[in-house]
DNA sequence: AAGTGGTCTAGACCACCAT
DNA sequence: TGGTGGTCTAGACCACTTA
C-alpha cells in the first residue's frame, strides 16, 4: 500500500515531522512490535514518497527519544524495557558509592479498587474506575530498599491478574510491553522527603518516622497518555536517587 | 585564517564531530561570549572547508545539549542561564500545585576555607586548596524553602568576593558566566532524605528532625570539568523536587 | 556479496528577521 | 532586500552485519 503523502502543504508543518507521526502511529498501533527491526530507510522513503534524508530526520528524533534503536549496518528497531534500558532510563535508586545493582522485587499485594479522586485524574479516568494495586518490595543485595504501590487502569491492564506479577523476572515495564504491547517512554516524578509510617518502616528494616524519601511517579505511552501511577518509598541511609540534567557529550 | 581539517582521515571519528570540537574549544576559550552569536553555518563552512551540511549536524548536538540556541533569520547564540533557562533546566523545585515561582536568595555566609577530602574529590582539587564557601536562604513567595552550600575553587572563581553575591539579581551561573565567561552546562544530582539540624531547621522554619531533602549536586562547565560543588537541603511540606525522564514530543 | 545504517556533499527552495 | 537558519532532495561513498 501507498501511503504517500498527498496534498504538498495543506497538512501543517515539516514533512520529516508527518513522516514521523505516520512512524509514531504504526509504533503505537503495534504495526512493528518491540525488539523488532522497522522497515529500512529506503524503503520507508519509498513508501512514503519522500527522500531517505527526511525519513532519516524522523528517525533521528525517535531515536534520540529513546523510542527506536538504530544499528548500523542491522537495521533499526523498536526499543524495548530490557533490564539494561530499565536501568538506565527509569530505575534512578543507586548504591551511596555510586555503584548500580540489580533490584529484587517482592510481591506484597495485588488487589483491586476503585479509583478516588486523586487516582481518577492522575490517570485520567473517572471517579469510581476499577484499579488495579499492585505492591512490591525492591530489595538490593539482599536489603529491602524500597517499597512501591503501582496503580493501573483495570480495564487496561485486564490481562494482568496476580500471577504476571507473581512471576515476572525483568522490570514491570517490560511486562507491560510484553504482554499488552504497552511501550512506557516518558515519565514525571516529583519527590518529597517524608517520615515512614509503621507499616513501611518495618518492611524497609528502619525506624517508624525515619525520613525517607517519597517519589510520585507517572508513567506515560506515545501520545502523552499516562498509563501508570506509582508511590514509592526509598529508604536512602545506604542508597541515593540520582538525576542528571542536560548535555551528553 | 583558514582553519581547514588537514589531513583527510588521520585525525578520528566523523568530520562533523571535529567540527563540533572547534565549536567547542572556541566556546571554552571565550572566542565568543554567551548571548553573542557565531558565525553563520555558510562562513564556518567555508573556515572549515566542509559543507554546510556537516556544519550543521555539528551545530545541531550542541543546540540539543543546549549549549547552542537557534534562532531562524537571525543567527546561533550562544546560550546563556537566563533566569529563564535556570528555572527550566537546572532548578528543580516547584510548587506542590505544580506552579513555578521564581526563588529570591538571601546571602548568609562567604568565607574562604581549605579543601577537606570531600571537597577535593569533588572538586578534582588537592586537600587544602582555598575554596570558597557560600551559604544562601531561598525563599518562594516569601517562605524560606531552601537552604544550600557552594563551593567552588578559589583559584578560577577569585574574582567573586562577598559583594558580586550579595548583589547579584538572578542565578549565581549568570553570575558565573557573566563575571568569569564559565559556561555550566551539565549537572549531576544525588538525593537523599534527612532529618533536618537545628541551625537549618530554625532558617526553614521547620521542627528539628523534620525530613527533608538533600541535593548533592555537582555541576560542569566544558570537557566535563567540575565546577561547583553543592549541597542543599529543601523543604518539601509544600514543594517538590520535579525530575522528568526520556522523550519531549 | 548484499543490505543496512552513517557520513558527506551540493544545490534548491522556504520561512523568518533585519534594514 | 539580503542574510540567516530550516527543509528537502539526490547521489556518492563508507562502516558494519549477515549470510
Amino acid at each position: 500500500m501507498n501511503e504517500s503523502i498527498s496534498t504538498p502543504d495543506l497538512h501543517h508543518g515539516p514533512l520529516y515531522k508527518r513522516v514521523k507521526r505516520l512512524l509514531t502511529q504504526g509504533l503505537a498501533a503495534g504495526e512493528w512490535k518491540p525488539n523488532e527491526a522497522i522497515p529500512s530507510e529506503s524503503k520507508l522513503a519509498q513508501r512514503f514518497n519522500v527522500s531517505i534524508g527526511t525519513v532519516r530526520k524522523a528517525i533521528d528524533e525517535l531515536a534520540a527519544e529513546n523510542i527506536l534503536v538504530r544499528q548500523q549496518g542491522r537495521g533499526t528497531f523498536v526499543a524495548t524495557h530490557s533490564v539494561n534500558r530499565y536501568l538506565y532510563h527509569f530505575y534512578h535508586v543507586i548504591n551511596e558509592d555510586g555503584t548500580k545493582h540489580l533490584p529484587v522485587p517482592e510481591l506484597l499485594q495485588y488487589r483491586r479498587i476503585k479509583a478516588d479522586a486523586r487516582l481518577a485524574t492522575r490517570l485520567n479516568l473517572e471517579r469510581g474506575d476499577r484499579v488495579i494495586h499492585v505492591r512490591n518490595l525492591l530489595r538490593m543485595e539482599g536489603k529491602p530498599v524500597e517499597v512501591y504501590d503501582i496503580y493501573l487502569d483495570a480495564a487496561r491492564f485486564d490481562a494482568l491478574d496476580r500471577e504476571s506479577f507473581e512471576r515476572r523476572t525483568g522490570p514491570v515495564y517490560q511486562l507491560y510491553q510484553e504482554r499488552l504491547g504497552l511501550n512506557v517512554i516518558r515519565t514525571s516524578e516529583q519527590l518529597r522527603a517524608v517520615g515512614v509510617g509503621p507499616e513501611e518502616a518495618q518492611l524497609l528494616g528502619v525506624a517508624v518516622n525515619t525520613p525517607v524519601l517519597q517519589v510520585e511517579r507517572i508513567a506515560y505511552t506515545y501520545h502523552d497518555t499516562p498509563v501508570e501511577y506509582r508511590c514509592s518509598l526509598v529508604n536512602t541511609t545506604a542508597h541515593v536517587y540520582q538525576s542528571v540534567q542536560e548535555a551528553r557529550p
